[in-house]
DNA sequence: CTGCATCCGACAGGATACTG
DNA sequence: CAGTATCCTGTCGGATGCAG
């Protein structure tokens, strides 16, 4: 009965930080990461610090509570940084953490990798709906 | 009227395919992505085909109903394929097209990401929830 | 085993109007 | 300009039951 113990325990270990497991602090990240505004807010900041107005503008059909909502979220992550200019009007920069920017690479390479292979996906589901067409018919 | 025309074309035509304009395909398909079972479904299958409760167990949390949903779409767009072994019981297994590879490399990506700065992230997030209560006592 | 159909509650998130 | 507050609707997604 013991003869799996140590392995049982690596396994369990390796499990603990594993996305998949529910509730996993790092599966939370991996929610969070997994938000449209969130990869839109980070590509948009990727080039260098923004005003709210200017991303509002950049990331077409937000809503101000939404741009709000995420961009708290990802300063409390510490993926971002907020400094506000108390002038008249007031002015808020927002700007990529060296945190952020780590981050940027990757999502940037996912949104890369969806204008490159937009038509390859097009191209498959209009394949997927002839044959299902087809099925129908077929059946 | 003319000296911007070139400049104004190739403006459109760049800003056709950005992700950031709302409704467009790429946009759309970066909304796809940005799914949480889609990046935990890709990152089951990138090491190997699997089969429907095979997912489903490794996939901690998942519903029959979302994890179908997903597979579905993502079978739709071609990022994996699905084959049916009519054996009684039946036995249906997932695989990773050529395209569902070359993306999942950039999900696991992300999801490695996350593993590996959980730590800073809850720094973060304690940082600045010190500093939120701080803000409290003195206003 | 691998799903699909249905019901239903919770909550994300859009629209709008208002404030410092 | 940079948000906040409120309302309200759609839809995501869990639970359950059934079928091939």
């Amino acid at each position: 009965m013991a003869t799996t113990t140590a392995a049982q325990r690596r396994e369990e270990a390796r499990v603990a930080y594993d996305a998949f497991l529910r509730g996993c602090p790092t599966n939370q990240l991996l929610d969070r990461l997994s938000d449209k505004w969130v990869s839109l807010v980070v590509a948009a900041l990727s080039d260098g610090p923004r005003r709210y107005s200017d991303l509002r503008r950049k990331i077409a059909g937000v809503s101000p509570k939404m741009l709000t909502q995420t961009l708290r979220a990802l300063e409390r992550d510490g993926i971002l940084s907020r400094a506000v200019t108390p002038s008249v009007p007031v002015r808020v920069d927002y700007e990529l953490t060296p945190l952020g920017r780590s981050l940027a690479g990757l999502l940037t390479a996912v949104k890369d990798w969806a204008e490159e292979h937009i038509e390859e996906v097009h191209a498959a589901r209009e394949r997927y709906e002839a044959l299902e067409a087809q099925a129908a018919q077929a059946g």
